[in-house]
DNA sequence: CGACAAATGGACCGTCGGTCCAGTAACGTC
DNA sequence: GACGTTACTGGACCGACGGTCCATTTGTCG
């Protein structure tokens, strides 16, 4: 989707193998812990591969990040409602709420792994930092809901609020716990304080 | 308040030196572009030095981050209201998040810097990690000002959430930004629909 | 099959967090 | 004021990591 362009046979082989070994370790240790050569080492392949494939570690991290959110971005495009079109945006918006806290649950460590939005480049000034795509894409879509209902709130801003909260360690710790349904309760119990049922 | 034990003069002397030269640098480079050498350099002393005071870089980070939360904490246990006690629940929690994003703002990099709530250690277990103790503190605070008013939330959560508004790169950014009023008046919006004004 | 581009992998580099320890300087005691 | 104890100091040093480089291999296509 964002990069199938024509690899060669061998090339594409080893890009799998890399995403696999990589989700693999994700689920096994701590992200800080798992370094380059380990990802390299579990994929059978040399370290220089994985870079020439991806570029960076956020890179590689990126790449997975969008594995993973493709279906739920089909999901909200062309899916059935409430995720897709033709719910009112209140339940659009708790689908879609629910399926991002059930989503980054299955993938524990992996939002942790993409750390800062950007690569910190050496450039000081570089304010901008534009966030990954996925990011992107969400954030996106919930300011459209909200928006859609309240055109008198921040959406923006709040779409940020929201999204925030899987960027927080004790969250993600209280997930890895299985406490999802109290945090996917608590995000309901916010949205609907905001938006009224009709 | 945490650990002013008598020190001797000169350890004293370079204690300070060295968190205002940490705090110089944070308003001038983002967090992950500063090392440990370059905070000794900067205060005039050995790496060593700074390792013997602090421990890691995430002490030094978590030190200046006391220093800088404690007239917030003096505010809220013995202050005047609304932050201090006498106003109701939903005023002080208002209150309270303004200052928390205002104090905040001030120290742009510095939530950033502390990263991951506690070093990463080479065992592989330890899943608890203890947040830091202005964490701790701050969530204690909002979640005891939500349970005063609706016990039928789940208190603990919602301020977690609140909470991680401070963790996230594009709110931080946008903080940097002077859109501080912006996510104050979302944090006062979410907070109203959940804790009606009497 | 032959040639060309693309992929490969591991040696290599600079930097960083953290450790170590020999030298040094502050403090209590007399 | 001299002295011994103790804590502080600082820079050399270490292991690990992200990332680069490039000589070699391998798939692809006419």
């Amino acid at each position: 989707m964002t990069e199938p362009e024509r690899l060669r046979a061998d090339a594409m082989r080893n890009r799998t193998a890399i995403l696999r070994a990589t989700e693999e370790l994700l689920t096994r240790y701590h992200p800080q812990q798992i370094s380059m050569e380990k990802v390299a080492a579990a994929a059978g392949v040399g370290k220089g591969t994985v870079f020439h494939r991806f570029g960076s570690r956020h890179g590689l991290m990126r790449a997975l990040m969008q594995e993973r959110a493709q279906d739920l971005e089909i999901a909200i495009t062309t899916g059935p409602p409430p995720l897709g079109q033709g719910a009112p945006p209140r339940a659009r918006l708790l689908a879609f709420l629910t399926a991002v806290v059930e989503m980054v649950a299955r993938n524990k460590g992996l939002l942790a792994a993409l750390g800062p939005a950007a690569p910190v480049t050496a450039v000081p000034e570089q304010e901008p930092r534009e966030a990954h795509p996925v990011y992107r894409s969400w954030h996106g879509h919930i300011s459209h809901l909200i928006h859609q209902q309240r055109q008198d709130l921040d959406a923006d801003m709040l779409a940020h609020v929201l999204l925030a909260t899987l960027h927080s360690e004790p969250i993600l710790n209280a997930l890895e716990r299985g406490d999802g349904d109290r945090l996917i309760h608590t995000l309901h119990d916010l949205v609907a304080g905001l938006m009224p049922d009709p």
